[in-house]
DNA sequence: GCAAAAGTGTTTGGGATACACCCATGC
DNA sequence: GCATGGGTGTATCCCAAACACTTTTGC
């Protein structure tokens, strides 16, 4: 193989796979795209990253301006997913997307100049380029972050029921867990407190409310299921 | 913040953590800079990615340059590890590194068009860029590699003995492990079978060379130590 | 015979799993 | 009073950890 003289670079290009926590469902944000390639189809929000800007930072503006999510305020966790490279994967010529995942809840996306919206991850529609394989891929990483790691803290409100929080990990790891053990275990880990607040709705006992210890990201001594 | 137009991309740059075991030592492979920035310096072997080739293509054509290892065929294991992307990592501009991990052992790097050679992990020169913290990244997801697959085969021979399977694990994580259990619980995985071949080597009882059942990468159903 | 690594079992404690009923509330 | 989700305890099993001596060889 020969070397390619003057040096030209591929295309950076940045993706966010940013999950919600809807009821008892994971779902994705999804833009409409107006453009070619794919005009009219679905796919994960994101652009070209400029030189001189981080991939988190034009990640960051090119949400915004997608669908008027702000990364860092309104998202509680954001981590480095992969680079995705295969050279056909974008019609337009060879480009390097490298991509992040991130979790919030009850977010909103309030607009921006592409037509936007949550999808269930087990629902979505066709979507361009390889953006159903990134979406399988964080999902299978968001399930094994929750395994080890206090991450779930990015998709609950800072309060939250038990009830809630096990609904979380039986949303993401697409299987039910037992009441009795859940708790148990969970309470073994340190990770919460009560916070004496209840939380009451429908015809049935009040909830209590419970709050983590920590908002950082940490790893745990033993991991979890 | 303002677009930037006309669009420029970063330059992008492959770079590789290719380990090795040394007797009991984790190793690392490197070359001396001839050029600038950092002439004279240690340095992870790599290079520049030009658009039209993978990342992993543009690696696997820049090690066998710089060190005469050829990825493909001297390592029996290699993933991508993280694409790091500060804007001040190269003092030449603004450079997006995708890095590689891989593993080897026995593996003596031949030539090469730069000075190269292993480096135990905890005795290392000083590095050029960040290829220091890189390769700490690298060690660390080697060691949890190894506690949820199978990807120890790619420190060993095909025919190894139980204690050098067992130094591979100790020198990855960096402490000792009890015999008796590690066997006791490698054995119940069910990766690897006896030869029937015995190795003798120095004045004690010669060991039974056992064999893994597969060289793909599995994950394990249960998680080693 | 002695040095040096290979090889081998048992006990114990803690966490994982399985499992069913009462409690507080709204209507 | 009844429907609905909130909340709780025990028995069992398996895995992890701790721990020491015998075997086979070269010299």
């Amino acid at each position: 193989m020969q070397k390619i003289s003057p040096y030209t670079p591929p295309i950076v290009t940045v993706d966010a796979v940013i999950f919600r926590l809807n009821q008892t469902e994971l779902e994705v944000l999804l833009i409409k795209r107006n453009e070619e390639p794919f005009a009219g189809s679905w796919a994960l929000p994101g652009g070209y990253c400029a030189a001189g800007q981080t991939t988190i930072e034009a990640l960051s503006i090119k949400v915004r301006e997608k669908t008027s999510v702000d990364i860092d305020s309104d998202l509680k966790y954001m981590e480095q997913l992969y680079t995705f490279d295969t050279v056909d994967r974008d019609p337009r010529g060879h480009a390097v997307s490298v991509t992040y995942m991130g979790c919030s809840r009850d977010l909103e996306p309030k607009g921006g100049n592409s037509i936007n919206a949550f999808y269930p991850v087990d629902r979505m529609p066709k979507l361009a380029y390889d953006h159903e394989a990134i979406i399988r891929y964080a999902r299978e990483r968001l399930g094994s972050k929750l395994t080890y790691t206090n991450a779930v803290y990015g998709l609950l409100d800072d309060k939250f029921t038990l009830s809630q929080l096990q609904t979380a990990y039986e949303a993401v790891f697409g299987r039910t867990l037992d009441k009795r053990n859940f708790r148990k275990k969970f309470h073994g880990l340190g990770l919460i407190h009560e916070t004496g607040e209840t939380w009451r709705e429908g015809a049935h006992r009040p909830a209590q409310l419970y709050a983590f210890n920590s908002k950082e990201l940490d790893v745990l001594d033993k991991s979890f299921d």
